[in-house]
DNA sequence: GCCCCCTGCTTA
DNA sequence: AAGCAGGGGGCC
């Protein structure tokens, strides 16, 4: 037909258009496309040929399917245009999945700012910033957003509507929140990060949140909620339901299902709702002129996406309020060393409680040392308790529920006989048995001798049992220590939101605490000492943040509350008492400068193949201050791999991460053996 | 990533 | 002259 085409075309492709095949479209022919391949060199945008009846679809923002190569690849429109890079073969677009426009720019513009902080690829990030698409979604009607109680979690939280502490609300009551507040309701970009300590736990932090996302919405701007996981997405639907009406948000989690994700946010990008609630892929919705951005608990490790290129929720944020002069607010329980970085840089305002307002909120908090085993009563013994742990949650019973928090089942290595329970002692020096990570043969863990043929001392017995000293287990021994006290076992596997009462002992896992009606009466954080053991960078930080959020839970000092947590005195101990993560979190970020590890630098760790390793790192050019750490070896599946790990100034962030970038594009176009890059990740510190 | 095509070597 | 394996470049 149009005798210009062939000439665009490859000549002899037969797969491209048959001889007098589709004409091109007549205004804007071009359509620049981002492909979704993982591929590093080939991350940019290609041009393709828009035919004609495809022109009304071919919308940017829209999904395409598109040949490239050999094969043929999904992707995006980004812009349509008139003229295609020079000295290239056009192919037609194959199909335009759908019209709806759902990388919007501003997202993109977000992708490519990730990827780059993150040496990664702009497809991954795409991956995660748009949901996969229900075609079905597309046709339906547009109903008002059937947002939260979709999901049929039930209506078990008859929660008796939230106890918002105070009037006047939760912010203002923190030096500097007041002010934080009206700047969003002006528009204003502010930054901010608010330790919420109080009792009455997350509740009060959702209510900060609730009048954050408030106030962005009388400055006719949306905003965006990022919290950890599922279960934070229903508690916060829930509050959001009442308190700005359930047709007022979108609600984005993976778990929901994807057809019921992708309604949700298409109630975004088409504009019928502008806020946002989700996990961590959340902080790419397509909110229509986000005025605020919240995450809620950015220590929790479910922030950091698991793939490829591992970015974090809170860096994603950071990036899109500069990118879309977004007001920013850092707020939960604890305090990162991160957020204190942003704080301490200036780059954050700190929403702080005064002190006189903390005395009277938070419980009174004692310590003693994890001294049980010296304890001559065997109950006590059994429970892991010290008689001030006990005394504690004997008077508690009397004046309403106790909770008690356990260390994880599998942070306690031991083993016990499985007919009498107990303790398994190594034959040879009477130290505790274990068994290694994969399993297999106990081991003693003070001498190490492998207990082959081991039996009983006390019953003779020849099996052992993992002492799964989880939450079920002392569940078990505390309804010995307390025979009269109704004891339930909360996990992250039976879970329960609420309990209310004299006379309930909750024993929980971290994370799982319920909430009690009226606080709990004391609280007690047993375990620390073997918390405290893992060697990881977060250790002390992830221990004191489960020690916070729990004694939180419980009732303020001038009700009764007290909160007794045992471990040996150590910072985070005291920071426990004092009830001050912002100055725990304060005292680690110097610590960290002076060691010069993150987030007072950046990290960067290269791992693969040890001459595919070595050769990319020797390859890099860095600035001179950049420390290069390494090679160790780490294992995987009988494979040797060598890691490297950088350590960069913030400053120097752009250039190491672009040098990272561009190394894995070339290596990849030189089918060298692929080293994964990891750019600020935890696992491996 | 996958396809294609070039190269170089084989056998006849 | 045709056949086949191996590897590198290009893909819009």
């Amino acid at each position: 037909m149009d005798a210009s085409q062939p000439s665009l075309l490859r000549g002899f492709d037969v797969s491209g258009p048959a001889p007098g095949g589709p004409k091109a479209a007549a205004d804007h022919p071009i359509a620049r496309v981002l492909l979704e391949t993982p591929v590093p060199h080939l991350d940019q945008l290609y041009d393709y040929l828009v035919p004609a009846d495809l022109a009304a679809a071919a919308v940017p923002g829209a999904r395409v399917r598109a040949r490239f190569g050999g094969q043929e690849l999904g992707g995006f429109i980004v812009e349509r245009t008139d003229t295609a890079q020079p000295g290239v073969k056009l192919q037609p677009l194959h199909r335009v999945v759908s019209a709806e426009p759902v990388l919007i720019p501003e997202v993109l513009d977000l992708c490519r700012a990730v990827a780059e902080r993150y040496a990664g690829v702009v497809p991954d990030v795409v991956r995660a910033a748009v949901p996969p698409r229900a075609a079905r979604v597309e046709k339906e009607e547009q109903q008002p957003v059937p947002a939260a109680g979709a999901g049929g979690t039930g209506p078990s939280d008859s929660s008796p509507t939230a106890p918002a502490p105070g009037r006047g609300g939760v912010l203002s009551r923190y030096d500097g929140g007041a002010d934080f507040l009206g700047a969003v309701a002006r528009g204003e970009t502010v930054r901010a990060v608010a330790t919420i300590a109080a009792t009455h736990g997350w509740r009060s932090g959702f209510v900060a949140v609730t009048e954050a996302v408030e106030a962005a919405t009388a400055a006719g701007r949306g905003a965006i909620v990022v919290v950890p996981d599922q279960r934070d997405v229903e508690r916060l639907c829930r509050h959001f339901d009442e308190h700005l009406g359930a047709e007022t948000f979108a609600r984005l989690a993976a778990d929901d299902g994807a057809s019921e994700r992708y309604r949700q946010f298409l109630a975004l990008s088409r504009g019928r709702v502008r806020i946002a609630v989700g996990t961590r892929s959340a902080a790419f919705a397509p909110v229509q002129d986000p005025g605020l951005l919240v995450i809620w608990e950015d220590h929790d490790p479910s922030h950091a996406e698991p793939r490829a290129p591992y970015q974090h929720a809170r860096e994603v944020l950071l990036l899109r309020s500069g990118l879309q002069d977004a007001a920013l607010l850092i707020v939960g329980t604890s305090r990162t060393p991160e957020a204190q970085r942003l704080v301490l840089t200036g780059w954050a305002t700190e929403l702080t409680l005064p002190r006189s307002e903390l005395r009277r909120t938070a419980p009174r908090v004692l310590a003693t040392s994890d001294s049980y085993q010296a304890e001559r009563d065997p109950v006590l013994h059994a429970a892991r308790l010290p008689r001030a742990a006990w005394q504690a949650a004997h008077d508690g019973l009397e004046r309403g529920p106790v909770l008690v928090q356990v260390a994880r089942t599998g942070f306690i290595p031991a083993l016990r006989c499985e007919r009498c329970r107990e303790a398994a002692r190594c034959l040879e020096c009477n130290g505790p048995l274990a068994l290694s990570e994969q399993g297999g043969t106990p081991q003693c863990r003070w001498c190490g001798v492998v207990a082959h043929g081991w039996a009983c001392l006390a019953c003779g017995f020849q099996r052992l049992r993992a002492a799964s000293v989880g939450a079920d287990r002392t569940a078990e021994e505390l309804g010995r220590a307390f025979p009269r006290a109704r004891v339930v076992s909360v996990t992250g596997a039976n879970p329960r939101d609420s309990v209310a009462g004299a006379g309930t002992l909750v024993v929980a896992t971290p994370g799982a605490e319920p909430v009690a009606d009226g606080g709990y009466a004391a609280v007690l954080l047993l375990d620390g000492d073997r918390m405290l053991a893992r060697d990881s960078l977060r250790t002390a930080e992830e221990v004191l943040h489960r020690w916070m959020a729990a004694a939180y839970l419980g009732r303020s000092s001038t009700d009764g509350g007290v909160a007794v947590v045992t471990a040996a005195d150590s910072d985070p101990v005291r920071a426990l008492v004092r009830g001050d993560a912002p100055g725990y979190a304060e005292r680690e970020l110097l610590l960290r400068r002076e060691l010069g590890l993150p987030p007072a630098v950046r990290s960067a760790a290269v791992t693969g193949p040890s001459a595919a390793v070595e050769r990319f790192v020797s390859r890099l050019e860095l600035p001179e201050s950049v420390r290069r750490v390494g090679p160790v070896i780490v294992e995987d599946d009988d494979a040797v791999r060598h890691r490297w790990l950088l350590f960069f100034r913030h400053a120097d962030g752009p250039s190491v991460t672009g040098q990272l970038r561009h190394l894995k594009a070339v290596s990849s176009a030189n089918r060298e053996p692929v080293v994964n890059v990891r750019v600020d990740g935890d696992t491996q510190l």
